[in-house]
DNA sequence: AGCACGCCGACT
DNA sequence: GTCGGCGTGCTC
């Protein structure tokens, strides 16, 4: 006989804590009920407090200790439903700690238990003291008073019409002449105004979409450079929109910028809201609020946007879902377009993952059929894709790593009135500083790695910890005056060529120019349409129309063609594509320019040749037959410590368990990261490999206890990636 | 992760 | 004689 069930007296709460457990709390007042899972509480912990979510309710255990008392913070709960469902999900994919995910998900204010922001529209008026007070005021005051006397405002229509108004506002409020008050809601249905004609691909796609929108549809959208992604995914929002749905949009990092904003906004005809590491804690709180109360209709956002609440969901958008960024590389190491995938299906709405330059995970699921595979091959109203040439450099005398060819093709293409860009993915003057005389090259003492010349030869920086000194006028090993600068970064590319085109501007985009997010769309506006030469990295692949833009020159393609990270061929791929997707949009076909010493390598054949479906296909064959992703499963557990010893101690200890718990894993290491130094730290690594999911993950769930327990761990500074993208 | 407790070197 | 270094242990 079992006794009966006892009330629930108690919270299950989960904490911002490295701990993978719960901690389990009596409320402070009232009694726990199954409505406040989802909830925030202020728990006391040790000696601290701390914010925690609400995850379950329950008996005490009679074994544990007296409970300390929490106090619930929501009067309503922030996860539930499938949010709540999925943040669960991710916990257990990620093995972390499900309260260092609900951590992640939410904005620091609510992470810090702040009560959830209001989002409703307030107006001032004018109080029968204001009104008779009106004709003694003077300055700001006065006009503010005069504004509201005429009639009731909205705080958006005074931002428009007084500056400084709030400081007016909060002066008359003392004395009781102005009032604030809540605007009732006045939501308008969405005014969308018409884009450019679809032609019969995009018109397919929209049509695929909108059959599709009635439950879980993973589409992916593949469409070449110009083919017009946004326009389908304009249609399929707009559609969402008049059915009363939300839509997020998720963009990569350097995707989100005011005139993609600015498109969606025009097109769509009601507020769409941005979410990116730009805005402030207020505003992401604000957004995060208005997701919930489902007022947020469209949201643009990066990565962490895939943690809104959608109360409302219609449809999810993974704009260049192929791009890196995506993929979060600290604290809970989540793919956002991964996670947006399970969101989906629990949400059962349409997901669409567009791309000219398709991951090969996603191809693959497309080719399995796991996705609907629709493609764009036709740049939408443009010409001719532009001319591909590559340019053998072995033997030519290079100028800051450019070939004579490029500078005339440079030459050519000013003498035409046209503009040039020069893209090389590596920042600073020089990679290197070396002494011709006795080999000597500067060293980061911190990381391995050598130290990168900056501002002209006067300064050494390193890219890796960020440490920065005067580069030296001597060897600091044999004393010689031979030190020379090696290689070529964008500097010193836009040195060499400010030197041979004096006459036209020499502009350089990379992360060294622009620090500030609207930086880049400034320098490219004063750049304009004439003749010119642009010098960048990564940062100027994509985005930003440069409609004079009509050769595309790449240095430095051989870095990416001997890497020893099994994705640098699809990386270097994908940027080649990207890159020379920027040349040729206007009138007239574009140029590209590929500098090799490698001419015949087979990855710039076969992208020349079959272009990116044929590369796709022969890299999906070499991945398959090396068992590496997507047809093999990866989870990297990294180490580090100052002493090498511990590290390695440590991973040989979690090896150990690892192996107890699965005998179908592969398990490679302890091995040295790819940069064994680190900002001071030694670091080493073990890879886990299994040919199915949940393989790998019935095996680390198996051992990860027994690993958090050992006594070598307290030692390192240890994580653990599932899907790692970079394996180092 | 924090934060406290706890045992060994250079300072008022 | 104390202030403080970071090893190690715990948090309902």
């Amino acid at each position: 006989m079992s006794a009966p069930t006892p009330a629930p007296a108690i919270w299950h709460v989960a904490l911002p804590v490295p701990v993978p457990r719960l901690f389990d709390y009596r409320p402070a007042t009232g009694a726990a009920i199954a409505g406040d899972v989802g909830c925030r509480v202020r728990v006391p912990f040790g000696p601290r407090e701390l914010v925690g979510v609400i995850t379950g309710t329950g008996a005490p255990d009679p074994q544990a200790p007296e409970l300390r008392s929490g106090e619930r913070l929501d009067a309503a709960p922030l996860f539930q439903g499938e949010l709540l469902e999925s943040l669960r999900w991710l916990a257990r994919y990620t093995h972390a700690p499900l309260g260092e995910v609900f951590a992640t998900a939410l904005p620091a204010p609510l992470r810090q238990g702040e009560a959830l922001a209001d989002t409703r529209a307030w107006g001032w008026r004018l109080t029968e003291a204001g009104l008779t007070a009106l004709p003694r005021l003077r300055g700001k005051p006065r006009r503010l008073a005069e504004l509201l006397a005429a009639s009731e405002r909205s705080e958006d229509a005074l931002a428009e019409q007084l500056d400084d108004w709030r400081a007016a506002a909060r002066a008359l409020t003392g004395r009781g002449l102005v009032e604030r008050e809540p605007l009732p809601d006045t939501r308008t249905p969405a005014s969308p105004s018409a884009g450019p004609a679809l032609n019969s691909e995009q018109q397919a796609a929209v049509d695929a979409l909108l059959a599709a929108r009635d439950g879980f549809a993973p589409v992916l959208l593949d469409g070449i450079t110009g083919s017009g992604k946004t326009e389908v995914y304009l249609h399929a929002i707009a559609d969402c929109l008049a059915r009363g749905r939300q839509a997020l949009v998720l963009v990569p990092e350097i995707g989100l910028t005011p005139q993609t904003l600015r498109r969606f906004r025009e097109r769509l005809g009601v507020p769409v809201h941005a979410l990116h590491s730009g805005l402030g804690d207020g505003e992401r709180a604000r957004t995060w609020a208005a997701c919930l109360r489902g007022e947020a209709r469209v949201i643009v956002g990066t990565r962490s946007a895939v943690f809104l609440p959608l109360p409302r969901a219609g449809l999810i958008v993974i704009d260049e879902e192929h791009d890196g960024s995506f993929k979060q590389l600290d604290g809970i190491r989540y793919h956002a377009r991964d996670f947006a995938l399970v969101r989906a299906k629990a949400l059962g709405i349409p997901i669409v993952l567009g791309s000219a330059t398709p991951s090969l995970e996603s191809l693959r699921n497309a080719k399995a059929g796991r996705y609907a595979h629709l493609r764009l091959q036709a740049r939408a109203g443009r010409a001719r894709p532009p001319r591909v040439r590559v340019v053998d450099v072995r033997k030519r005398p290079l100028d800051a790593g450019m070939s004579p060819e490029l500078f005339e093709a440079i030459a050519a293409t000013l003498h035409d009135g046209a503009q040039a860009l020069v893209f090389k993915n590596r920042r600073g003057y020089a990679p290197v500083l070396l002494c011709h005389d006795c080999g000597w090259s500067a060293q980061c003492t911190r990381c391995d790695a050598p130290m990168t010349v900056h501002a002209g030869g006067r300064r050494l920086q390193c890219h890796h910890c960020g440490a920065r000194r005067p580069a030296p006028d001597a060897c600091p090993d044999c004393g010689g005056l031979a030190l020379q600068a090696q290689g070529a970064g964008t500097e010193r590319i836009e040195e060499a060529l400010t030197k041979r085109f004096p006459d036209v501007p020499v502009l350089r985009i990379d992360r060294g120019t622009t620090q500030r997010r609207d930086a880049l769309e400034k320098l490219l506006h004063d750049f304009g349409s004439a003749p010119g030469i642009l010098v960048g990295t990564q940062m100027l692949a994509k985005g930003h129309d440069l409609p004079n833009l009509t050769l595309v020159a790449v240095v430095g393609v051989d870095e990416g063609l001997f890497s020893a990270d099994f994705r640098a061929p699809e990386k270097l791929a994908q940027l080649l594509i990207q890159v020379a997707g920027r040349a040729g949009r206007a009138a007239q076909p574009g140029d590209v320019l590929l500098q090799t010493h490698h001419p015949q390598h087979a990855l710039l054949a076969t992208l020349l040749g079959g272009g990116y479906r044929a590369f796709a296909e022969a890299e999906l064959a070499q991945r398959e037959a090396a068992g590496f992703p997507p047809f093999a499963h990866l989870a990297l557990l990294r180490a580090e410590a100052k002493q090498l010893e511990a590290t390695h101690a440590f991973l040989q200890a979690a090896r150990a368990a690892l192996r107890d718990a699965g005998d179908a894993l592969e398990l490679h290491g302890p091995l040295p990261a790819p940069m064994p130094r680190r900002a001071g730290y030694q670091r080493a690594q073990l890879l886990l490999s299994a040919p199915e999911r949940r393989t790998l993950h019935a095996a680390l769930d198996a051992a990860l206890p027994a690993i958090h327990a050992l006594p070598e761990a307290r030692r390192v500074r240890w994580s653990l990636d599932v899907d790692p993208v970079d394996l180092y």
